[in-house]
DNA sequence: CTATTGACAATAATGATTATCCTTTGATAA
DNA sequence: TTATCAAAGGATAATCATTATTGTCAATAG
């Protein structure tokens, strides 16, 4: 918590925000979820700020790129090996830390060398399963703005075809 | 061949054209790959309408979006559940269709009803990994203008920080 | 034959991300 | 402590992928 970065990197107001709001955050937040938030304490942040440490970060390995979400890249300040599984409804993300022994094998591999892996889950999240199902609340009224007040997550986005295979 | 598709949907040439590159291609193109793919042969074809198929065929449940890519969407006309391995240098993106049984354990599921999942597995190809080892060559000159020409794949994306992980 | 509908092309609009340009500031060493 | 200077910030323009809009056309239903 106090010398969030020790090597090299110049610490600034600006940067003491973001990585205090990324610490420990499993959020998997956006470039716009962190400059909104971070907006509260600091209006004066600029974005073009926010899309610089984030790519300071990354460059760094101290910050991972998602790209479960086609709308828009997610961050993740957890850098140690592990998986995601996506709400295909809200879009929540929750970490996996599974270790899965999966490998690709020989024949299949093309010459490749292989790096390593990720693996995106999908399903729907209990609250979503909820309100998807009224059958089992009677013929429950879901207005449209209980549809919409889902926290935060559910923006306008298209999940990811994928999704849709099974 | 001939009726590509019985099933409700208008054939059009564009479509027609579409579908005929999309069927059986193992390339995972972008909508501009389709486009200008398609535009050598039919120049009058409009990008929107590209786009359009696309999103008519998504719904249907016969094109797959990729995110692997976080530059651009990616298309994939086998339905089938598999995987996919991606060079983390050219992005060119393999089909795997090993059959791996994972599951998230119950207690880290967060009570998700599982919908599916998928592999995205970080590599070399062996033509990239080839040309960043420069050392086996004695010191090869590779000029930038060999490093431009890797088949058309090298775009201005950055790849998914994820590859950085490892 | 005319109305309706779906698809097309052209193009504008949006939204996320990147680049530019100039000012400010943190870290270092005199 | 202060001078220095590259790194970082802010404002904003530019880019790129994707989506929306609008008017036209063609096939088909009535």
């Amino acid at each position: 918590m106090k010398n969030i970065n020790a090597s090299g990197l110049k610490m600034t107001p600006q940067r003491v925000a973001i990585l205090e709001y990324l610490h420990g955050n499993t959020d998997h937040p956006s470039a716009e979820d962190i400059y909104r938030e971070i907006g509260k304490k600091y209006p004066m942040m600029s974005f073009a700020t926010v899309y610089k440490t984030i790519e300071t970060l990354k460059n760094r390995g101290e910050l991972l790129e998602l790209t479960i979400d086609p709308a828009r890249r997610r961050y993740d300040p957890d850098t140690r090996h592990h998986h995601h599984l996506i709400c295909v409804e809200c879009k929540k993300i929750v970490d996996i830390y599974e270790d899965f022994q999966i490998s690709v094998p020989e024949d299949h591999a093309c010459s490749f060398e292989m790096i390593g892996n990720h693996i995106e889950f999908y399903g729907m999240c209990p609250e979503c399963k909820k309100r998807k199902e009224p059958d089992l609340w009677e013929n429950s009224p879901v207005t449209s703005a209980e549809q919409q007040k889902r926290e935060g997550a559910n923006r306008n986005s298209v999940l990811p075809a994928v999704n849709k295979t099974l």
